[in-house]
DNA sequence: TCGAGATAGTTTAGGTTTAAAGTATCTGCT
DNA sequence: AGCAGATACTTTAAACCTAAACTATCTCGA
């Protein structure tokens, strides 16, 4: 992810004191600055913590984040998941999961099963030995993030949760049209 | 960006209703999971917008987000910012700046201006038709932002902006260590 | 049955990104 | 002055990622 980070030590844009009503472009201009801020700060917290988690990961574990991703997706659906639905899950190009899974496979965390019923389709599926690596790194993992999220409390991560939800509704919304 | 997504549809984990008082570890692991369901919402809502900015910014305008994200850079700092700043400031590796500022530059959209101070150091200015061309995609891509944020009112992004402040005053504090 | 179109996955070409090693220049210490 | 280490940037190799083209298989209607 490649942001243009949000500086906190920044001039504001210059607000006009005179104008007590503001008039229609001024609200959308107010409101676009709003969202730009908004997606600036949180580009830049996800893109902090994405690289804190990839060098532990490989630091910790010799693995890398997609790969970690691409195992954490199939611990989740014991009976495997298809190619096309990891891609859908993950929010990648459909080759590029063909890639990370010729890398699991070829480092026997996972296997393609031809599915019986498709002859055009795979199930990949942890092996015994990628869920026990994958048990040792998620656990791993997750106190990293406990870590990294500490500076909120309970309460304020119930209420991001809760304002993240929204948003990501919405967005679901809008690209079914 | 390659996440895990986070299902709404998903059975929750099964909550302990007997322990009205929750130990020392069930509280940790309460938090815990707390904290990865808010890390991979966010990580989603991020990667969703990322991945509309980017195919927007490729159909309109024929530009990657990479580098439009060093131009907006740029825009910010007409005297011009070096390498390193830049590096800094987008959050990745010296080496992706140099391949960025390649391609901008063959593109007259950017110059190497030698620093005459330090053989080393250049300061990677916009050029004139850079300065045009990112006018045109910044007004654009404002637009954009909000139109995929508007899921969330405005009090809604205030407060949002604020726990992401937090968020990353803390991030920040906890890698001087 | 058969063939048109849809679907599942892979391949390809090119850009992005990283970590690590390399080059050139600068700074400060002696 | 001169050299050791730091700094600014580039290069390299390998992995990641995308968009678009491609292959193989499936589905369904005529």
């Amino acid at each position: 992810m490649p942001p243009f980070s949000d500086n906190e030590n920044e001039q504001n844009p210059v607000e006009d004191e005179d104008a007590p009503v503001l008039d229609l472009a001024s609200r959308l201009t107010q409101d676009h600055h709003q969202s730009l801020k908004l997606w600036l700060r949180m580009l830049s917290c996800t893109v902090r913590i994405e690289n804190e988690i990839r060098s532990r990961l490989r630091a910790s574990f010799g693995i890398t984040l997609p790969r970690f991703d691409l195992m954490a997706q199939l611990e989740r659906y014991p009976q495997g998941l298809r190619m096309g639905e990891l891609s859908k899950r993950m929010m990648v190009t459909g080759g590029n999961i063909t890639g990370i899974t010729d890398q699991l496979e070829q480092e026997k965390l996972v296997v393609r099963v031809p599915d019986p019923k498709d002859g055009r389709a795979y199930s990949v599926k942890l092996t015994a030995a990628g869920r026990k690596a994958f048990a040792t790194m998620a656990a791993e993992h997750e106190g990293w993030i406990a870590e990294l999220l500490q500076g909120l409390s309970g309460a304020d991560k119930s209420q991001m949760i809760e304002l993240l939800s929204q948003m990501k509704q919405h967005l679901n919304a809008s690209d079914e049209k």
